[in-house]
RNA sequence: GGAGAGAUGGCCGAGUGGUCGAAGGCGCUCCCCUGCUAAGGGAGUAUAGGCUCAAAAAGCUUAUCGAGGGUUCGAAUCCCUCUCUCUCCGCCA
């Protein structure tokens, strides 16, 4: 969320800077809500005001043992007036709020402006693709071969976009994250977490998917006693008692600082976990169809940051440096792009996408995405820290896969493939596998 | 799932309708005193907003005692709903 104080000040600049990211700020509603609410919150403050002082004299009447009617008769209709007045403001905040909450973040201003992908713009890249003196076959036709993927049977079990592995290859995706894991603890200094995979609206208001991409979501309703309709705002009643399937563990590392001050002393907070996620991708139809690329449900070791705002992006810097080093550590090319403004996603101010080489497709695909939010989830959070002065502060957080376990699968199967169908198993898993070298058919 | 108890500021804890944003204590900050230490004395110490202001400073003001609603001129205090925590019983990996 952004800070509605520099909207206030000047929302031509923020509209400005959003369109660079595709997002047309409805500048002339928020302009004509923002004086409506000024009017109407000096309105409704002064009324009170007045109530609160009439209250007192009648309180200090009636100690004295003095007649109060007159000055109760003074404020009779002072009640109304102020129910109406805030029931009007109430409104206008309501809408305000709802601006805000669907308003993604500024980009910061070392992210190059551009529509779409193509304007990314490519940092770095590392290791050489290797060449194949032999037909280059891609995972799904590798796994199926080997006789360790069964696409099938998980469409029968579950449907489309889930994947069933086996054997050895189901050892290789256990493998992956624990060796993930490991790195992160044992030399990057991330705490190792386990989470809650379920979580409820507010931890997805908090870090950015609600209310905005609802759609994106698995639901998991609770039958409550609908007997029992709860008072209060029913656009938001629904939401509050569902709960959803973790998108990323991002949400859940992310809210653990929700509605908190922390101290000073405890910043770095650096948190990794290993976590399943649930993505409905609605409207990727026809995208990534083939394989496991593109699931509805895959696994990622989760890095998260929570940091001072004067070191989130050296933080940034770092923890991109950290899911390359899983990479590097598995032979794996890859190179290293700074999105454009119009390929950010919402809660971001600058995104890395670390993209690993697929050489079946001859191309490098995301396997990571590391961002810097600054204070955009922290404010949605209410999750700060105690600054120098002793004040509390906004957090900056920033969050990346270190790495996405289904697709680093994938890239090791096409990178290390052998002419026989087989797969060498890199070396710094093979201790995670019981000392096993190489996949083949049995 | 059943029964009961509870939720107040950074922490502990008092407060059952009226100058209560909240006693007292701890902690923290500043000052004084004591040669240092220890002890003592004094002052201060929530958050988020709004308005005035070019801005800062300052002033005025509003809201917040788990959350939401209600009663009332007035609610931490009374009523309703919900959430969470704890204890006991049941069930369970």
């Amino acid at each position: 969320m952004l800070d509605i104080q520099l909207l206030r000040s000047d929302v031509e600049h923020v509209a400005r800077l959003l369109a660079t990211r595709g997002y047309a700020f409805p500048m002339a509603e928020f302009t004509a809500l923002e004086a409506e609410r000024k009017i109407l919150q000096t309105l409704t403050q002064e009324l009170q005001a007045r109530r609160n002082a009439a209250s007192k004299q009648i309180g200090n009447a009636k100690s004295r043992g003095e007649n109060v009617s007159a000055l109760l008769e003074e404020v009779a209709n002072l009640g109304d007036e102020l129910k109406q007045a805030e029931a009007q403001l109430d409104q206008i905040q309501t809408a305000l709020q709802h601006i805000l909450l669907q308003t993604p973040n500024l980009p910061h201003d070392s992210v190059p402006r551009g529509k779409s992908e193509a304007d990314n713009v490519e940092v770095r890249r590392w290791g050489a693709p290797r060449s194949f003196d032999f037909p280059v076959r891609d995972h799904v036709t590798i796994g199926e071969g080997l006789g360790l993927l069964d696409l099938q049977t998980a469409a029968k079990i579950s449907g489309t976009r889930f994947s069933l592995l086996k054997g050895g290859l189901a050892l290789l995706h256990r493998a992956l994250s624990q060796f993930m894991l490991d790195i992160h603890t044992r030399k990057h200094g991330y705490d190792e977490t386990y989470v809650p995979y379920l979580v409820n609206a507010e931890s997805l208001r908090g870090t950015g998917q609600l209310p905005k991409f609802k759609e994106d979501l698995f639901e998991v309703l609770r039958k409550k006693n609908e007997a029992a309709p709860h008072p209060g705002n029913i656009a938001f009643e629904l939401e509050d008692d569902s709960l959803y399937l973790i998108p990323t563990g991002e949400v859940p590392l992310t809210n653990v600082v929700q509605d908190r001050i922390v101290p000073l002393e405890s910043l770095p907070i650096k948190l990794t976990a290993h976590t399943p996620c649930f993505r409905s991708e609605a409207g990727s139809y026809g995208r990534d169809t083939r394989g496991i690329i593109r699931q509805h449900q895959f696994e990622k070791v989760e890095l998260v940051q929570i940091v001072h705002p004067h070191h989130s992006y050296d933080a940034l810097e770092a923890l991109t440096g950290h899911a390359e080093k899983i990479l590097q550590k598995l032979e794996l090319p890859y190179r290293v792009m700074l999105l454009c403004t119009g390929d950010m996603g919402f809660s971001a101010a600058k995104t890395y996408d670390i993209e690993v080489w697929l050489p079946e497709q001859k191309a490098y695909r995301e396997v990571s995405s590391c961002s810097n939010c600054e204070s955009f989830q922290a404010r949605r959070m209410q999750a700060r820290f105690r600054n120098e002065k002793g004040k509390p502060e906004l957090l900056h957080t920033l969050n990346g896969s270190g790495l996405a376990v289904g697709r680093t699968l994938v890239a090791i199967l096409e990178n290390f493939q052998n002419a026989d169908g087989s797969i060498s198993i890199p070396e710094v898993l093979q201790p995670y596998m019981g000392g096993l070298a190489c996949l083949r058919r049995k």
